[in-house]
RNA sequence: GCCCCCGUAGCUCAGCAGGAUAGAGCGUCCCCCUCCUAAGGGGAAGGCCACACGUUCGAAUCGUGUCGGGGGCACCA
């Protein structure tokens, strides 16, 4: 439609340029709007007072100019001008009635288009460590991500989720370590557990288990596992020193293999858990990338290499250093360290460098927000390492903190603790539906305060509510035709259209005309929450609409025509809700 | 100190590639079922869009600065 009405203006504009009535070059654009007030139209378009002054001319008569030269159409009832020089456009009713027939044609293919022309988009989120259960952080970056990706596969793009393992480095030593040493609690070893280590429950787990499948075999005396090991934090040492030392011993103690099975049985134990928790929340991906295969490929050395080509990289007191200030970092950055030990960054700049490799055209990361400074050198690498180009195909988000309240109750949630919201937790609490819609609810910059009470409420407070009851309504509707022995024709209902003259009719039309709009929105802006509004706007539309009329009327084909139109307001809500990740019950 | 996000109705938030009287829900106050689920609908009250300058025909929207809230600034991951 806005296409429609951009030509037509086109065509006036290009003639009164031609005609030598002014004398200006044809803008590249023109924009037509969505009116906000139904008096003002359906649709506006500001040309005259962008043009007013290089044509030399006052809005309002330019505006008259290019009205008066408007090519007839037959879904434009009446063209005005109005305030500093709007032209306005009304439809006619028939333009509207189109949409049904649209919607019903389509299904649940309605909203779906190709402007993303098969691009292939990769959106990597959640990825997070390994080292216990996601909490309700991470479920606000799962639900954001996959309805991002089912968002740009709506529109046409070519989506691959991926989930980035960080299966290498500290923390997993750290977490096989914690399970040792819960495991020699277990076979009967008292000791005192690191202020660093793990100390959830499902360590115990995971530790029992392998107790009991092995048995003592990996115990070890208490005084030879602490044996010259540097003095914990509460004990006047550093933390992370005992820590370290801790790991070391158990990999001394071990030996590569013993160490291996405490290290893959948490890793596995752990992930399983995870793939299974988003399975259950609808959050499916394409790809698993663990970094530990980066590493052993040689992908990490690769991409060091290419970064020391670049020559932005120097040695200082034994470590190697990234110049990222060269690219406007505000301090250069250690990619490998004195210890020889190389850094998180460094299997970053790889994991970042062998994706931009793999074929996609635009690679979007979804991050805690907690990570924003890591963009400038993430990005300062890649330019460094290719070209700036490269750098520009990755779009970082950035997603705030959820904040959950319970009777005003604030959550903890660090993972450390062990005194975490789990996402499951949240999901046993509020069901899968509350959950996917209340974390997008938000734009994703916006931080969030998650109300459980609210989520769980089965009242007119929720908006999921009065979104999913809309649909179930229009079911009890049509299964209230069925009982009452009434016919329904769609093909008689898509040709009475015109008998739809009331203006809650013309109101929801209106709505229902628009989603194919709001999905593109929201696809290419990465901007779920405006789908969130869209939907309660079009519930709303549907609700009053009850309200008002009775659609199980007496007279056949208005009948045929009001449930064609709510059937088509069925499907909208059902697509829209299903781009959601959330169901649409038939009855409620 | 530097960087990111936010500051709109009592509360939670839309609106922000500039546009015509600033919107919704909740809460408050009225009203609507002999009728397809009242888990609904209609109406009223409620705002110097944090503040100040600037750009513009036009600013809640763009720019700069100030103030307030949240977060981040490791040879951690």
């Amino acid at each position: 439609m806005k296409v429609h009405l951009q030509e037509l203006v086109k065509a006036a504009l290009h003639d009164l340029v031609s005609a030598g009535v002014f004398d200006l070059a044809l803008p590249e654009s023109i924009a037509i709007d969505r009116t906000r007030d139904a008096s003002h139209g359906d649709f506006a378009c500001n040309i005259a007072m962008v043009l007013a002054r290089a044509a030399r001319c006052k809005p309002r008569d330019l505006a008259e100019k290019v009205v008066a030269h408007l090519p007839k159409s037959d879904r434009v009832e009446k063209v005005e001008i109005a305030g500093p020089g709007f032209i306005n456009f009304t439809l006619t009713p028939a333009a509207y009635h189109s949409v049904v027939g649209d919607i019903v044609e389509a299904g649940e293919a309605y909203g779906r288009s190709d402007i993303g022309a098969g691009k292939r988009v990769q959106v990597e989120f959640v990825s997070a460590n390994p080292t216990g259960p996601l909490h309700v952080g991470h479920g606000r970056g799962a639900a954001y991500g996959a309805t991002v990706a089912d968002l740009l596969a709506a529109v046409g793009f070519q989506v691959h989720r991926e989930y980035y393992v960080n299966d290498a480095g500290r923390q997993m030593d750290i977490l096989a370590t914690s399970v040792w040493l819960r495991y020699l609690e277990l076979a009967g070893e008292t000791l005192t557990f690191p202020i660093n280590g793990y100390k959830g429950d499902y360590i115990w787990d995971i530790a029992a288990d392998l107790h009991c499948g092995h048995g003592d075999s990996y115990r070890h005396a208490t005084a030879d596992v602490f044996n010259a090991i540097p003095a914990d934090e509460p004990a006047g040492g550093d933390k992370e020193d005992h820590i370290d030392a801790l790991i070391m011993q158990a990999k001394k103690l071990l030996g590569e293999e013993g160490y291996l099975t405490f290290f893959d049985r948490a890793l596995d134990v752990i992930l399983s858990d995870i793939r299974q928790d988003l399975e259950e929340f609808g959050v499916v991906y394409e790809e698993w990338y663990p970094e530990r295969s980066l590493v052993s490929s040689g992908k990490v050395d690769a991409a060091i290499a290419q970064l020391k080509k670049s020559g932005h990289v120097y040695e200082q007191e034994g470590a190697l250093w990234f110049r990222s200030t060269d690219y406007g970092d505000e301090k250069d950055r250690v990619v490998v360290r004195d210890n020889g030990i190389k850094t998180y960054f460094a299997s970053d700049i790889a994991y970042h460098w062998h994706k931009l490799n793999r074929g996609f055209d635009r690679v979007i990361d979804i991050w805690g927000a907690d990570h924003h400074g890591y963009v400038p050198r993430v990005k300062a690498a890649l330019t460094a390492m290719g070209d700036k180009e490269d750098a520009d195909r990755l779009d970082v988000l950035l997603v705030q903190f959820a904040i959950l309240y319970r009777g005003g109750q604030k959550a903890q949630m660090s993972t450390r603790s062990g005194e975490f919201v789990t996402l499951r937790e949240l999901r046993d609490e509020v069901g899968n539906d509350a959950a996917r819609f209340f974390y997008v609810m938000r734009k994703c910059e916006q931080h969030m305060d998650f109300d459980l009470d609210l989520a769980k409420s089965q009242s007119n407070d929720n908006p999921l509510y009065y979104i999913q009851y809309a649909h179930a309504r229009v079911c009890s509707v049509l299964r209230q035709m069925d009982e009452k022995g009434l016919s329904y024709d769609q093909g008689s209902g898509l040709k009475s259209l015109n008998l739809l003259e009331e203006s809650h009719e013309q109101a929801l039309l209106r709505t229902l005309s628009r989603y194919p709009e709001v999905v593109e929105a929201a696809a290419l802006n990465h901007e779920p929450h405006q789908l969130v509004h869209y939907l309660r706007e079009a519930a709303n539309d549907f609700h009053t609409y009850y309200n008002a009329h009775q659609f199980l009327v007496d007279d056949g084909a208005l009948r045929d025509a009001r449930l064609t139109l709510i059937r088509a307001a069925r499907q909208v809500i059902y697509n829209g809700l299903g781009l959601l990740g959330v169901s649409a019950p038939e009855s409620m």
